[in-house]
Order: structure tokens, then sequence, then C-alpha cells
DNA sequence: TATAGTGTATTAGGTAAGTAATACACTAAT
DNA sequence: ATTAGTGTATTACTTACCTAATACACTATA
């Protein structure tokens, strides 16, 4: 599995982990079922120790999308697609909850902020295809 | 000038002066060189210390927006509209594109988002003139 | 120039978060 | 039962951040 880890970005490892698992399971490039690294061996191959990756798997359990097996292995969550949609909604909502709080106590106008969503969703959609 | 301080959102002190305050400015609650409340007035008035005020106010000068007299006091800085909207867009921008991102991580199409978008503005921006 | 009123540099204490070390707990397979 | 391989609870270290206390620096004005 592919991850990189900026240790000089200021965001901590573990959320690092969780953000790129997280997305690899939204968009189905990690199938349900299916092994993940071990905590040890991601934890050699990333450099950080054992706690700050099992770290990240503890969180992504928490919001259903993986399953500890103690002494087997983690796994990817048999997660209904609706479930999969509520998790995404909510994620998706809480983010744009503060974009809109900061854009109307900012005094920009419903247009405006649009606007500028559009602009940087555009940005990075394309960056994103180029990559895949 | 109104403010509201929560001690327990989490949030710091400094941060929510300068949120209100930054709204303030924004939205020509607060006019040009017009003089801002004393840092031990605030300080007292909110109590908490007036070191917590004067790095909100500090930030605040950092953003071009006020500006410090010191001995005198601090006055709200003559801000050109163009340089008001270009820190309003900075702003904007930033916000934005971490929602943005975000979004593109969960798979979630423009349209949807833009959805959300409109749906959390809308739902502030009623209470928001609810309480003008 | 004295003084009252302004902001602030410096220092220190408290808290929370991130990371790591160690020892422990569980499971499957021999 | 033993063992090798898995995840984890506990503990502690470090760092960054927030807040506060104190003493200092600047300005206008009497």
């Amino acid at each position: 599995m592919l991850l990189q880890i900026d240790h000089h970005s200021g965001v901590p490892i573990y959320r690092q982990i969780m953000r790129q698992i997280r997305q690899q399971i939204m968009t189905d490039g990690l199938r349900h079922e299916e092994k993940l690294e071990t905590v040890r061996d991601l934890a050699a191959r990333l450099k950080v120790n054992p706690m700050t990756i099992s770290k990240a798997y503890s969180f992504l359990e928490a919001e259903g999308l993986v399953e500890r097996k103690r002494g087997v292995g983690l796994f990817v969550a048999k997660v209904p697609k609706d479930r999969l949609d509520q998790i995404r909604a909510e994620l998706l909502s809480s983010i744009i909850d503060k974009a809109a709080i900061t854009a109307i106590q900012l005094g920009v106008s419903e247009t405006e902020a649009i606007e500028s969503l559009k602009k940087h969703y555009k940005e990075y959609d394309t960056k994103n295809r180029r990559q895949k």
C-alpha cells in the first residue's frame, strides 16, 4: 500500500496515515475484508513507533472502517454502502460547516463562496486524476 | 463592543477575540481609525490576562487590520477596500482549500460539495440575520 | 518633568497532544 | 503446551501552546 509521510508538515503522523487509508477505503482502493499491513511492518517501513500506527488504526476502527482481530491482524471492515455514504456525509459536513461559518463571518456572499469552492475543486480534481 | 467568550469551548480565548473583532471590521461594525477598547479594560471586562488581549491584537495587526500606537492605544487600521477584499479572499481561500481537498479525498462530487455548502450557508446566514 | 494611561517583553506555570519504550495479551499453528 | 506473530495497555518523554504575573517602555498632557 502506498503511503507517504511528511515528517515536517506539522500534521501528526497518525492523522496522515488515517487520511490516506480512509481515502483508499472510500475510493475502493482497498476492498472489504482485505488484510491491512501489519502494525509492526508498517511501523518499520515508515520508521515510526508501532503505537503510532496502532493509534491511526484505532481511530479508523472508531469510524467503523477497519476491524481489529487481536493476534491475527487488521482488516478492512465489511461496510454497507449506506454506512459508507453516511460516514462520507458526516466528514464532508463537518469540514463544509467550518468553511461556511468562516465565509459568513467574513461577509462573503454565497455565490462568491461557491465560486471559490469550484475553483479549488477543479484545481485538485485534475491533479488527482493525473495521479491515477 | 459586543464580545462573547466561551471558556469551555476549547478554542483559545485570543482566537475567539480575533475572530469576533475581525468579523466586525470586515462587516463595517467597526470603522476606520476608530479607537479600540483598551487592552486593560477589555481584559478586565472579559476577566482574562491583558497579555491574552494583546496577543489577539498582535495577530490582527499582522493581518493589517489594526494599528498599535504604544502609549496611546489601538485603532482600526485605515485599510483600502482593495486590501480588505484581498484579506477576505486569502482567509476564504485557505478554508475552502481544506474543504475541497477533504471532499475530493472522500470521493465526493463537485455538485455534492456545492449542495452541502449551500445548505450550511443558508443555515448560518439566516441565524446571522436574525441576530442583527 | 511628573504622572497617568497606554501597550509589551520576558518569564514561568499549566495542560494537552504526539510519539516512543516496554511489557503484556491474544491467536493460530505446530 | 509452545512458539511465532499479531495488536495494545501503560507509562513516560518531549514539544507546543495557552495563559498569566511581573516589570518595563512609550506617549500625551498637565
